[in-house]
DNA sequence: CCTTATTATATTGTGCACAAGTTAATTTTA
DNA sequence: TAAAATTAACTTGTGCACAATATAATAAGG
């Protein structure tokens, strides 16, 4: 009898640590998961941070509003999953949406004055994580980097 | 009028290209995006695919079952996530949900014939994924190593 | 103009992901 | 051995993620 036959062959190829699309998923979920506990205070989910995080440093270009579009290109997410997650965040009452009177297309995004007092208390959060994570900052920097070359070179 | 009341302090820390939370979240999103086209002619999704790596790997130990709880622990998901997932995959006839006659709470998952097949097909991806990608394999490697210390970090 | 194409956003449907709580079987311990 | 604790899997509810499609407004071409 052959030995494929049995199932047993070797697929080191398919084996899951040999992966880097399964240690890219799992530590991505784990940041994530670190994340939580520290947004949960905020009421936020980690979307909905990093939209805050688009609209925080656009403010600090004197933005103070930013399209749908201009948000989905900035987080690399699309449409279906965007719209849904500013209402709820509208609901919230962190942003608010308007539609532009010179182009009806387009729908602005804007924080509310609420959204915009969260950056105090957001703005602790890197560093918390970074004091829990145990890696020191230079290899935080350099694996971010290097993540960015690849995230490059696959766009 | 102070700075702050314009909302033109920086945050850098709060910037997204500085954040490795947010690398990681959209380099694994890209990377799974570049599985779905290999997946679909398979029928599968990128989690499902996940699960058979493992067991594909389970029959080259000669183990034919697993429990789901082995399972959720080889992909570091819980079972709200998990079952679910199976279920979806025993429907499409890919694997058998068997609980245990030893332990009736322990509920038994083993490849179909079609599940252990389907393997001789999902060979071909990880060489694929690796030509289009046009970084080379020594550097995936390398990030991949990286990744997984920075995982065990945090574990 | 008026049609055709493009653009911007929204909607629908499926499948994760996970917190929180449930159920039932087994193990531990008093 | 009966009560308490633990374990394994399931369920429920919310929130992404994205493919595919729809809708409506604007731009472009004839």
């Amino acid at each position: 009898m052959k030995n494929n036959e049995k199932g047993l062959d070797n697929f080191p190829a398919l084996h899951l640590e040999n992966q880097l699309c399964f240690s890219l998923y799992s530590l991505s979920r784990r940041v994530t998961q670190g994340y939580t506990p520290l947004l949960k205070p905020l009421d936020l989910t980690y979307p909905q941070y990093l939209v805050l995080l688009v609209l925080w440093q656009a403010v600090e270009n004197k933005q103070n509003k930013l399209s749908v579009s201009q948000l989905t290109k900035n987080l690399k997410l699309d449409t279906g999953t965007v719209t849904p997650l500013l209402k709820r965040m509208e609901s919230k009452n962190l942003l608010s949406r308007t539609r532009s009177t010179k182009d009806e297309r387009i729908v602005m995004i804007a924080l509310t004055e609420k959204g915009l007092l969260l950056r105090e208390k957001a703005k602790l959060i890197p560093q918390a994580l970074l004091c829990q994570s145990s890696a020191d900052q230079q290899e935080i920097f350099a694996l971010r980097d290097q993540l960015q070359k690849v995230l490059t070179l696959l766009a």
